[in-house]
DNA sequence: CTAGTGATCCGCT
DNA sequence: GCGGATCACTAGA
């Protein structure tokens, strides 16, 4: 049996804890949604007290689930194109989460190259738009909980013993650019952008 | 590999 | 009107 232990992990992610912690922990989780997805690779942490954040400002229509309660999705679309997944941290009201960036893609990797219409396995989920296309979100997963379906949070099997974080700052923004708040697995060809210069294998 | 650009919608000034 | 928590594509090093 190929997988250890693919145990739901949403339990022991500790949403309620500071978001750059949570996007920490959150490399080398699995993510499914219907039970397609992959091994999180890449995220970045938003807190309502730096304005590169969507809950900076307070409260409003849009980013409502943002301030709901941890441990669920927050859904937007960016640039009028792409849809963008974020798991909600800290406790309700407070306006904190996790943008998941980049996945390995892992399972149901047909389905994800027929949403992408694509075949190179290393652009599916490389980037927080190519995420919310290849695993189907789209606004109306906005709140909903994540451990429950369609969404699955897998924990890490023991199948990369030696996971090490890269951290650096984060990308696309025009604020508080100096916060060190995008995390990585070193060494994955499936990252959004490489960080500093490693080697560029992988 | 990096840099530049158009696409396309919504929330805010 | 303006400008995004982006992407696909092109051109050039």
């Amino acid at each position: 049996m190929s997988s250890a232990a693919l145990l739901p992990a949403a339990g022991s992610l500790g949403f309620e804890g500071a978001p750059h912690e949570v996007a920490r922990r959150l490399i080398g989780i699995t993510l499914l949604v219907d039970g397609v997805g992959g091994r999180i690779v890449e995220t970045e942490a938003y807190d309502s007290s730096e304005p590169a954040a969507h809950s900076f400002g307070g409260p409003r229509p849009r980013n409502a689930a943002l301030f709901g309660p941890p441990g669920h999705a927050y859904v937007y679309r960016s640039y009028g194109l792409h849809w963008c997944l974020n798991f909600v941290c800290r406790e309700s009201g407070h306006g904190a989460g996790v943008l998941i960036r980049a996945l390995e893609p892992t399972h149901g990797v047909e389905r994800m190259r027929e949403r992408r219409g694509l075949d190179n396995a290393r652009l599916l989920c490389a980037g927080p738009g190519r995420v919310g296309q290849a695993l189907g979100v789209d606004g109306s997963f906005n709140g909903l909980a994540l451990d429950a379906p369609p969404f699955a949070l897998l924990a890490r099997s023991e199948d990369r013993p030696s996971l090490e974080v890269e951290v650096g700052p984060r990308i696309g923004i025009s604020k508080a650019i100096e916060l060190p708040w995008r995390f990585g697995e070193k060494g994955s060809r499936y990252l959004s952008k490489p960080f500093g210069r490693s080697s560029p294998r992988g």
